[in-house]
DNA sequence: TAAACTAGGACTATTGCAGTCGGGTATTGA
DNA sequence: TCAATACCCGACTGCAATAGTCCTAGTTTA
C-alpha cells in the first residue's frame, strides 16, 4: 500500500541516474532504458513527462538526449513523483472539494488524513536527488512537518 | 498517488467513530455503515479485519457488535492501515529481497526509497485514533522547523 | 539522405480494487 | 425451540487505473 507507480520508479532511476552524471552531459532514453531493463517506450514517455516539466531539459536528433535542467540538489523526490503521477492525494477526495466522493458529506477523516499528507509531501519534499545519487537518504528525520496549516477549499 | 484503498478509509472512519463512543461500546456494521454511507457488506468485510488483528473486539449475536481492542491512544493510524492494505510498500519491489521486479538487480533506488518509507511508516506512526477522535493530528512533535528550502516553487 | 534521436497520441492488455453473493456460526429473547 | 440479528469468511464479478505497445511525425548530425 502507498505505492508509488512503476513510471514513478522508473522516473526516479532515470533522475539519479542523470545526476550522477558529469555536469550537463546528457543521455538518451536508448541508454537509459537499456541500463536498467526498461521498455524503451516507456522509459522514453517517462522522460518527456519529466522534461516537460522542466526537470529535464532535452536535445533532438542524432546525438541528441536528456539531462538534469536544474541542480541535483534543487529536485526533489516529491518533485519527481508529482511530475509523474499528478498530485499528491492520500485519499480520493481530498483533492478537490470534492464531488466524487459518495461520502463527501458524512466523511470523518478528511481533515486529519489531510493533514498527513502535509506530513508525507514534506518528507518526500526534504529529499533532492543530489543525496539520492549520494547513495543514502542524509539522514534522521527530525525533519517531519510543520503543519502547514490546511487549505483545502471545501465548504 | 499515494492514495489509501477505500477499504482503508472506511476502515479510519470506523475506528474513528468507535474511539469517539464512550468506554467499550459497541456498535454493529450495519450501524456503523449506515452513519457513513458506506456498502454493509464491505463494511463488515472491513471491521472482520480488523478484529482479526486484534485491533476490535467483536461479539457475536444479537445485540453484538464492535469496539476497540484497546485503548485508542495505543491505535495508529498506521495500525489500521496495514491491518487492511498489508505492510507498506513505496515500491514494488522493497517488501521482500524480491524476485517479482525485473529491475531487482539493476534498481538503483531501492535502498533510498526504504529510507523514505521508513520515515513515512513514522509519520503515520506516530498519529493516534485518540487524535484522530479529537479532530486534529496534534502538531507534529518537536518542530524542528527546518525550511524546506528545495521544494519547487510551481505546484 | 539515412540513422539516431525526441514528441506524443492512440491503442491493448493486465491487474488490483470495490463491491456483491452465498453459506455458515453464535447469541439473544420471545 | 425458533426466529431474528449479529459476526465470519471465501469466492465471485465488474470496472477503472496502470503497464506496456504501436505508429507517425519532427529534428539533428554525419
Amino acid at each position: 500500500m502507498l505505492r508509488l507507480s512503476k513510471k514513478a520508479d522508473y522516473a526516479l532511476m532515470a533522475m539519479k541516474h542523470l545526476a550522477q552524471q558529469e555536469a550537463a552531459v546528457s543521455a538518451s532514453a536508448r541508454e537509459i532504458a537499456e541500463r536498467y531493463d526498461i521498455p524503451l517506450e516507456l522509459m522514453a514517455k517517462v522522460l518527456q513527462r519529466l522534461a516537460r516539466r522542466g526537470l529535464l531539459d532535452s536535445t533532438q536528433g542524432t546525438r541528441g538526449g536528456y539531462a538534469l535542467g536544474r541542480a541535483a540538489s534543487t529536485i526533489s523526490v516529491a518533485d519527481v513523483i508529482e511530475a509523474i503521477d499528478g498530485p499528491f492525494a492520500v485519499t480520493a477526495c481530498s483533492t478537490e472539494s470534492d464531488g466524487g466522493c459518495d461520502q463527501f458529506q458524512k466523511c470523518s477523516i478528511r481533515d486529519p488524513l489531510w493533514q498527513i499528507r502535509e506530513r508525507i509531501v514534506e518528507t518526500l519534499g526534504t529529499v533532492s536527488m543530489a543525496e539520492m545519487a549520494d547513495d543514502g537518504v542524509p539522514a534522521p528525520r527530525a525533519v517531519v512537518a510543520q503543519p502547514a496549516v490546511m487549505r483545502r477549499a471545501g465548504a
